[in-house]
DNA sequence: ACTTGTGTTGAC
DNA sequence: TCAACACAAGTG
């Protein structure tokens, strides 16, 4: 689908911006518009770097030997974009991202500037509003922008996202318009505050037991997926043909609430359904250790959420273990405790499965409390 | 092996 | 908030 691009074709047009290979290369990245078309690229070369301190290694940043130029071309600095949100990838490509309470928010790859740019724009809009500074986009009152404008806000964030990333956005904007008429009176509208993130909401939906899966040393492992027995995967999450190589994304719940989301797809190689991205980010959390069990489960009600859970290697659903002694050191004014690897120390929670480990990690997060980003929910 | 997109930092 | 940079995670 998407031919990748050399990636020295795209970096040479930094270098020569004179070969102006496809006219999205004008250096425009400062604002003045008075020094791009004399003297490019050169002008804008950060003088102050020494070639030493360039030191970008890897995939993308193959040299460019410019064969005619006289300066060292061999500033594999990568090219900024001109659009806002826009940033340049290693091989060329272009990535878009937004910022929300301090954190970013990717809206994925793109081949031309201009979609990362236009990617940006529209997750501006759902982010901050119409009128959010945008790239291209101009505050207009068109029929098209109201249209557009109720889909942006008929959809979550999250899903906006989603649509962003996998380059579907278009193609759902048109397929609502056409069923615009239909169902004009918000029918479809969705409520905003779908994922919350903690208890309140969360009342006891009753669910079913999908299957369970004890992890092995790989599903902990280095591989970053977690495979899903054939039966269990084609029972109970089958794949739409053609999307089976692809992958779809899955949203599971966990016991605090929180929303994991798994890709899941079927690997030819290995003749096997695995969760791929998002997994690695799970164990990291629970600490998962091979022989845990996984559990899957989803909601029997007509919303099918699905949910996960974990517990350690043969402990009983709700364990309760003598407690270990705490290390607590009293830093800062607040108490930090220190909890060995392996204890069995139980606080209490919300009772069954969760348990042991968890402790841990809570009073890891609190230490180093940085991060917990679900991904552009609400 | 190659690409995506996250961790991180420093400037604005 | 934002982009630059480095590189680990993800993909197949």
């Amino acid at each position: 689908m998407y031919t990748s691009f050399s990636s020295s074709e795209q970096r040479s047009s930094l270098l020569l911006v004179s070969l102006n290979m496809d006219g999205s290369c004008i250096d425009e990245s400062t604002t003045s518009d008075s020094i791009s078309t004399s003297l490019p690229a050169l002008s804008a070369l950060p003088a102050t770097k020494s070639p030493e301190s360039l030191c970008r290694v890897g995939s993308g940043t193959s040299v460019i030997l410019d064969s005619e130029s006289s300066i060292e071309a061999e500033s594999r600095k990568l090219p900024s974009s001109r659009f806002k949100g826009v940033v340049p990838q290693p091989n060329g490509r272009w990535g878009a991202q937004i910022y929300e309470k301090h954190q970013r928010v990717w809206l994925g790859t793109f081949n031309e500037e201009e979609e990362a740019a236009k990617a940006y724009d529209i997750a501006a809009q759902r982010f901050r509003g119409r009128d959010a500074v945008t790239n291209f986009k101009p505050l207009s009152e068109t029929e098209e922008d109201d249209i557009e404008a109720a889909f942006l806000n008929s959809h979550s964030k999250a899903e906006i996202v989603d649509m962003l990333r996998k380059h579907t956005y278009n193609d759902e904007l048109e397929q609502s318009k056409r069923n615009y008429g239909l169902d004009a009176n918000g029918k479809r509208s969705r409520a905003e505050g779908l994922m919350t993130p903690f208890g309140s909401d969360r009342v006891t939906k009753s669910r079913e037991q999908l299957f369970e899966k004890t992890v092995t040393p790989s599903d902990v492992g280095k591989l970053n997926r977690l495979v899903i027995p054939k039966q269990h995967a084609e029972k109970h999450f089958p794949l739409q043909t053609g999307t089976t190589s692809k992958g779809v994304l899955l949203n599971f719940e966990d016991m605090g609430g929180k929303v994991w989301r798994f890709r899941y797809s079927y690997w030819n190689s290995s003749q096997s359904y695995v969760l791929t991205k998002g997994w690695s980010r799970f164990v990291k959390e629970k600490n998962l250790k091979a022989g845990d069990i996984v559990s899957f489960q989803r909601s029997t009600g007509g919303d099918k959420q699905l949910y996960i859970d974990w517990k350690a290697r043969n402990g009983p659903t709700n364990q309760i273990n003598p407690v270990e002694p705490v290390e607590m050191v009293r830093l800062f004014g607040v108490n930090i405790f220190k909890v060995p690897v392996n204890s069995s120390v139980v606080v209490a929670n919300n009772g069954s499965w969760t348990g042991k480990r968890m402790i841990e990690m809570e009073l890891l997060s609190f230490e180093c409390s940085k991060k917990q980003r679900v991904i552009g929910a609400v």
